[in-house]
RNA sequence: GGGCCCGUAGCCUAGUUGGAUAAGGCAGCAGCCUUCUAAGCUGCAGAUCGGGGGUUCGAGUCCCUCCGGGCCCA
């Protein structure tokens, strides 16, 4: 990867006599491009020879001389501006783009290492709702940019399936649901399902017995009672069937699912184990307890003895990193949980297991409505399934309204675009940050939004296909043929493309991967507007075909990061 | 009561980790389709960066405090 940064630095520090660390945490880039592409403070100078920073600026750009890439110098107040070679780089990052293809912005600062991302985390007794689009959307981009940048990746999903909600649902279905099933009713299994959730809730105002009858059947099913267990089966195993079809829909993929079920009764030897190291103690009223000063403490085992959240966690948490042989455990669970894995954490460095700093919360904020937080349990969602066919169905119509599309074609270009719109909102805002979610307004196709991206792909593509249609190729396009400014920017864009893939990576930030592509495609869409490209002269057109083919792609890799899907027309 | 996160134009967001004139989009207004896709482009208008203090040559960015919103714990 060529680093302008990294030689502009090690170039000045050996001028200067001073260490290139330092410079390079002082350069930077210059509000406007007019200004220079880098920047020198020369404050510190200043403090270090008790001299005007403006005279010690001036004084350098006349006594110093350029690296390699750079074209020109200029003292500007109290900085020092420099100028890339925009010829030279041209040359370097075209043909690095067309060499690496969709490997451009790769890297392989992970090779060897290993992480697993958990996430979507969905419970066995509702639909998927808005909230696991946000959260599968990070999820996924998080893990493909891990991928991009060589390490080894396992996509883990942890279905909740056991528990009181799960009993909540069953009875409602045992007491209603006059046996009725997805085919009987034509109701997707999860949707089946989640109706008995809501139903149960809203029973249960007029009659609170049945939240003893819930407890009953929770214990029943913990006491593997036959009938019990054939009921929450045939529930489970309808819900999991919905759920992989919203997943195959949204793209949402994993290498390996975990059940709640499989894990959490295996928390006994754990539960000893701390007790023994004296982290966990029994409370006055007989429940377990880890004590974690200054964490507020965390009931780890009920005084029945019964199980509760975490004994999954401190169960499978364990499992992963040991069985995986992980180097990096992630979860990707919303803010709402950000003490739940602190105490987690803490449990295992208290146990004294070193991998305890292997974990990492990835904490994204929620999708908040209106009128507040999602309840699944009143039924007041935005459920996944809906959103994506009414984003989809607004989608085929402004197809309509351009093409002739139909069949097969237009549905599935329909939900292709009806994602990117429906991911880039999830993803084009920081993850800490909450959404307040509009049906209406949310989610647009015009201005910042992922079909606008995939329109300036599509717009880029088009050009290409014109091009080879009149026998035009440009293998040996001259890329110092780009002169005009918007090319140049267009170029400099190109070159930062690997450095946002790291820093978004390094944060945990998809949306700078969002921002740039927005930056970039503004950029393109401004060119392709002012500048012809398959009516210049024939050596500049080359040139221009080899920039078009670079943006096209630089584009692609990023969108392919996202889960976004690439249209080649729009 | 305690803890964590967020506060940038009417609305949604950037802001390269403390630097130069705070940048886009939506909504509004005015323009641009016999020319490579108008899901686009150009221009206008819109900001005491929640308030106040502090650190610094320099603060949207760091510290303190208050206010507002969200979440969590007891």
């Amino acid at each position: 990867m060529l680093d302008l940064k990294r030689k502009l630095a090690s170039s000045l520090a050996e001028q200067l006599n001073l260490q290139e660390e330092e410079i390079a945490k002082l350069i930077e880039i210059p509000p406007s491009e007019e200004l220079g592409d880098y920047a020198l403070p020369c404050f510190f100078l200043a403090k270090k020879m008790k001299r005007d920073a403006r005279s010690i600026a001036s004084e350098l750009s006349k006594e110093l001389s350029l690296p390699e890439g750079f074209a020109k110098m200029q003292a500007v107040g109290a900085y020092l501006n420099f100028f890339i070679d925009t010829a030279f780089l041209a040359k370097e990052v075209l043909s690095e783009i067309m060499e690496k293809k969709e490997k451009y912005g790769a890297s392989e600062i992970g090779r060897g290492k290993r992480v697993m991302i958990e996430y979507s985390q969905p419970n066995t007794n509702k639909p998927l709702h808005i909230g696991h689009l946000r959260n599968d959307s990070i999820g996924m981009a998080i893990s493909n940019l891990f991928e991009f940048c060589g390490y080894d990746v396992i996509r883990a999903n942890l279905m909740n399936d056991r528990g009181i909600h799960i009993c909540q649902a069953m009875l409602a279905y045992k007491l209603f649901g006059n046996n009725e099933t997805p085919e009987s009713t034509g109701m997707k299994g999860d949707k089946l399902v989640g109706k008995y959730y809501v139903l149960f809730h809203q029973k249960v105002k007029e009659d609170p017995k049945l939240n003893d009858l819930a407890r009953e059947l929770l214990r029943k099913w913990e006491a593997k009672d036959p009938e019990t267990l054939a009921l929450w089966k045939k529930l489970r195993d309808w819900v999991i069937e919905g759920f992989q079809q919203t997943y195959k829909i949204f793209g949402s993929k994993f290498d390996v699912i975990f059940f709640e079920s499989d894990f959490y009764y295996k928390v006994k030897p754990i539960i000893e184990e701390g007790l023994a190291k004296g982290v966990f103690y029994k409370n006055d009223k007989g429940a377990i307890v880890a004590k974690l000063a200054p964490l507020p403490d965390k009931v780890v085992l009920r005084e029945d003895g019964t199980s509760i959240y975490i004994s999954n966690d401190l169960v499978l948490t364990k499992h992963k990193i040991e069985h995986y042989d992980l180097d990096l455990n992630i979860f990707v669970v919303a803010s709402e949980q950000d003490l739940y894995f602190k105490q987690l954490f803490r449990i295992f460095e208290l146990l004294g297991y070193e991998w305890y700093n292997k974990n990492e919360h990835l904490s994204y904020g929620l999708v908040l409505l209106r009128e507040g937080k999602l309840k699944s349990r009143e039924g007041k969602v935005i459920d996944a399934d809906d959103l994506i066919a009414s984003v989809t169905e607004l989608a085929k119509q402004e197809i309509l309204k351009r093409t002739e599309l139909s069949g097969k074609e237009l549905e599935e270009r329909a939900l292709a675009i009806a994602l990117a719109a429906i991911k880039f909102a999830m993803l084009r805002v920081d993850p800490k940050k909450n959404i307040l979610f509009e049906p209406e307004k949310s989610i647009s196709f015009e201005g910042s939004t992922g079909p606008y991206i995939q329109y300036t792909y599509a717009r880029a593509r088009s050009i290409l296909r014109k091009a080879n249609s009149l026998g035009i190729t440009y293998a040996d396009a001259d890329p110092t043929l780009l002169t005009n400014d918007m090319e140049k920017s267009i170029v400099k864009k190109l070159f930062f493309f690997p450095r946002v893939v790291l820093s978004s990576l390094e944060e945990r930030k998809p949306n700078l991967i969002c921002n740039y592509l927005i930056e970039l495609a503004e950029l393109f869409n401004s060119y392709y507007h002012e500048v012809p490209v398959l009516k210049a002269k024939e050596d500049v057109r080359k040139a221009r075909l080899l920039l078009v083919d670079s943006v096209g792609r630089v584009i692609a890799n990023g969108l392919t990061l996202l889960n976004i899907p690439v249209l080649e027309e729009m």
